[in-house]
DNA sequence: ACCTGAACACCGTTCAAGT
DNA sequence: ACCTGAACACCGTTCAAGT
């Protein structure tokens, strides 16, 4: 970290024990120090799921992994490729849930589907904040560069894209431009989830225990604002 | 900065010529270099419009303003505080561009000054996306202890809050919890600024061109979407 | 093939000493 | 009262040398 204000001056860790190599190693390759790739990453998703992104470094994950400072870089070009590597697995883990999600929802009703994804985005991202913001924000690592952050993702906007499709051909929608529904619909979420990420909540008067519900009824504003109205009460 | 892949090997800049100190000098107070205080949040500002809130170091700020490395710590106890001093003054410039913008819209539809928040808001935010990122991401500084960034700040919650609340009053909206409404809006457009600070919008297809005008319609589809309809075809 | 450990150029921050 | 300049403990990254 560069900022020493949240460490003790006492920088002395503990000593490190050096993990039992022998013990299970189901893996086939041949190392030193167990799967350090697979090590660090998990390293690093730990580190970002306790300070955020920018409190990952690689000698933090080294030491963590009980190697020398210099033997990361024989795995990952950079700082930023590890931290590639992490938000492919934050990426993963978003995708397999969305869908899960989604295999719950009823398959008659397209819009409700639409409303389930909104629903599951908030509730992933609200849970899992820091790594939401790892695959969110570039800064932290080039997302276009990256096929396996960039394909998981295209899944999931072929979802939205296909789900609000089917919704319009059920004549469940009054609004007639898509591809502006989507974005606002998408604009929608990802806001919510960066309010509360980035601590804008209690200034807008919504509590943690709020928050929540707050989300489900703002996906549901939005729903009902777009949806085809029979009637006018 | 933490990463030198940005900047080439060869270290040395230029020579950073001392700062004329006798020509103007409006202000009164004695001082060595100028107002030191001032130089070093402009300094950061530059920082910030060059490479974002993480590219702002001290270090670079001091040689920007030709003195020591520890001379800003005469004015700032720390990075964060330099980096609050410079989220004030970004959040000052933004409050003014809003309110100047409320200024120019009809006085007689509060929806459609609503509308106009929105649209101030997203033009500001896409023009100045480094200086909306400080005021918007915590991390770079701690909103809730700085006065001044929350009392700017609160003016414009309470001024989005009155423009609702009046729209309401007037009959425009069809929607009837006005936090909701609120929160659904500002979390559209905090967002959409987002997306397209975060490098979101060519993977949902809105390239560089398009993006001023899928904001102004995203907020109308979701004014669209509280309006309270009159009739039904 | 993988890891160590020293090195380099950067940080933020502190503090005695200068003006 | 304000600034300098050296110092300290951190980074990311490189690279010879070890196993």
């Amino acid at each position: 970290m560069r900022r020493p204000a949240k460490s003790p001056p006492a920088g002395g860790r503990p000593a490190k024990p050096r993990p039992s190599i022998a013990a299970r190693a189901p893996a086939a390759k041949p190392y030193h120090h167990g799967d350090l790739r697979r090590v660090l990453i998990d390293a690093a998703m730990q580190l970002v799921g306790e300070g955020g992104p920018e409190a990952v470094s690689v000698r933090e994950a080294a030491r963590r992994a009980g190697v020398s400072p210099g033997a990361p870089f024989r795995h990952f070009p950079s700082r930023d490729a590890l931290m590639n590597a992490a938000a492919e697995e934050a990426q993963r883990r978003f995708r397999a849930e969305i869908e899960a999600a989604l295999a719950d929802a009823p398959p008659g009703d397209p819009l409700g589907r639409f409303r389930c994804l909104g629903i599951a985005y908030l509730r992933w991202a609200m849970k899992n904040p820091t790594h939401f913001e790892i695959i969110s924000s570039r800064r932290f690592f080039d997302h276009d560069r990256s096929a396996g952050v960039s394909s998981d993702n295209a899944e999931l906007i072929g979802l939205t894209e296909r789900t609000l499709a089917e919704a319009f051909a059920a004549g469940q929608l009054g609004a007639r431009d898509l591809k502006q529904v989507q974005i606002a619909g998408r604009a929608l979420v990802y806001g919510f989830a960066r309010m509360h990420i980035d601590g804008h909540m209690p200034r807008w008067g919504v509590g943690e225990a709020e928050v929540e519900r707050m989300a489900a009824d703002v996906v549901d504003l939005f729903i009902a604002g777009i949806k085809r109205r029979t009637s006018q009460f």
